[in-house]
DNA sequence: TTAAATTGTTAAAATGTCGTTAATAATATC
DNA sequence: GATATTATTAACGACATTTTAACAATTTAA
């Protein structure tokens, strides 16, 4: 079996008391995580827009721009991103409204930095799990059951047909050579081309033509979106 | 039709103040909702226990047995149940709490009752959704009484079938290994796989040949709709 | 205790999987 | 553009799994 892959989470911060921002920055980066910070919320929203986080973290109180307006605009870009927020305990009347709005966490200062590590890595657990690729206009793909829908029903495939699309996602957009899918699919075995070959035909036919591309001589690869 | 397989919905609203409940109560009680009263969060706690709602309507801050306390208790009885909080505007530091519990809705007196009510609807959709589930045309399984209905009328199955289909139903359009099938059915026993054919062919046999589809060499699904 | 319903066993028929081979189409290289 | 290499398609057959059906054992309810 394949060894998962996930991919590194982005978390932003925005928090205007320098102290505080790094050191939630220390605490939370490493090889799972990379950390980027904002100082107020027009800064955090630009850096929205160009990170692409997949984890926010906000103060709701700030001088400049504000963490619940900042939020609201957010959250009118993308519904389901997950936003934690770090209000102080005066700021209750905000953050209920940032709670209305559809928050996923909040902590109220002073608060324990190791809850909200561990708030994040149960988030991000969260995350990977719910992996589903776009490959086409009509077909999905389940990173996690390996599962490949067509409009929505399962489409029937082996276990070695999952496999092979898992490889490719893998690499997506990258060519897999036929010696890689070889080694990865028929582990200590010696096969012939026109095997790989007739595989290949069977899942096109299950699926589509024009899912899996093949370069000449070298592999396949598969391009998503 | 499938009207006839829902169960009316049942309201119980905790609060003091007997005009508001009475008045709640003639507000919300139809043929869709039966509505009981509960003067405080012992009296609430009690009828949860007797009465099983589907929604618990409770004010937060009352003079004998708090609204909070009581969630709390309820909420480790039925991680579920949803749960709306009528709270007073001086109680937001009880309100945070409640919402850390897992409380569906809050709303901070006084209020407008309309508001409620089509909170209330929409809820009641939800759930009426988990509950009756459309497998095919002809067919709908009632995931609470894990009874299947063929246009409205009841098919005769063992409890075994009806525990693989509400198994099933859990894990829609996502394929069931035959070996998660097997444990969960015939728990702690050594199984066949002949045994778990025949066990779905005379489930088939029941209801129709494609209602439960299979993925050879893996195991089993349902795809509703 | 008997009759009915439920559950398990077995074996043949049907279907699904997967490797082989061969004819045809596409692509690369000179 | 001709030739060699590689890819696609289709058909055959071995083997695995599933479906079907008939019979036996067990449990449940009358």
């Amino acid at each position: 079996m394949i060894t998962k892959l996930l991919h590194r989470l982005k978390i932003l911060i925005v928090e205007d008391e320098e102290k505080l921002s790094k050191l939630l920055k220390e605490a939370i980066s490493d090889s799972f995580y990379s950390v980027s910070l904002a100082k107020d919320g027009i800064d955090g929203f630009n850096k929205f827009k160009t990170i692409k986080p997949d984890i926010i973290i906000t103060d709701i109180n700030m001088p400049f721009c504000d963490g619940l307006d900042m939020t609201i605009k957010i959250k009118e870009h993308n519904e389901d991103i997950p936003i934690i927020v770090l209000s102080a305990f005066s700021d209750k009347t905000k953050l209920l409204k940032a709670i209305d709005i559809g928050i996923s966490k909040y902590y109220i200062k002073p608060f324990d930095p190791d809850e909200l590590i561990s708030y994040i890595s149960t988030l991000a657990e969260k995350l990977n799990k719910k992996q589903i690729i776009n490959l086409s206009n009509e077909y999905t793909f389940n990173n996690n059951s390996l599962s490949l829908y067509k409009n929505s029903s399962l489409v029937n495939l082996t276990k070695r047909e999952k496999e092979f699309l898992y490889l490719l996602l893998q690499n997506q957009f990258e060519l897999v050579t036929n010696e890689e899918i070889k080694k990865v699919l028929w582990v200590n075995e010696e096969v012939s081309s026109e095997r790989l070959r007739t595989f290949i035909k069977r899942l096109r036919l299950k699926t589509s033509k024009d899912l899996i591309q093949n370069v000449s001589a070298q592999g396949y690869l598969i391009s998503p979106l």
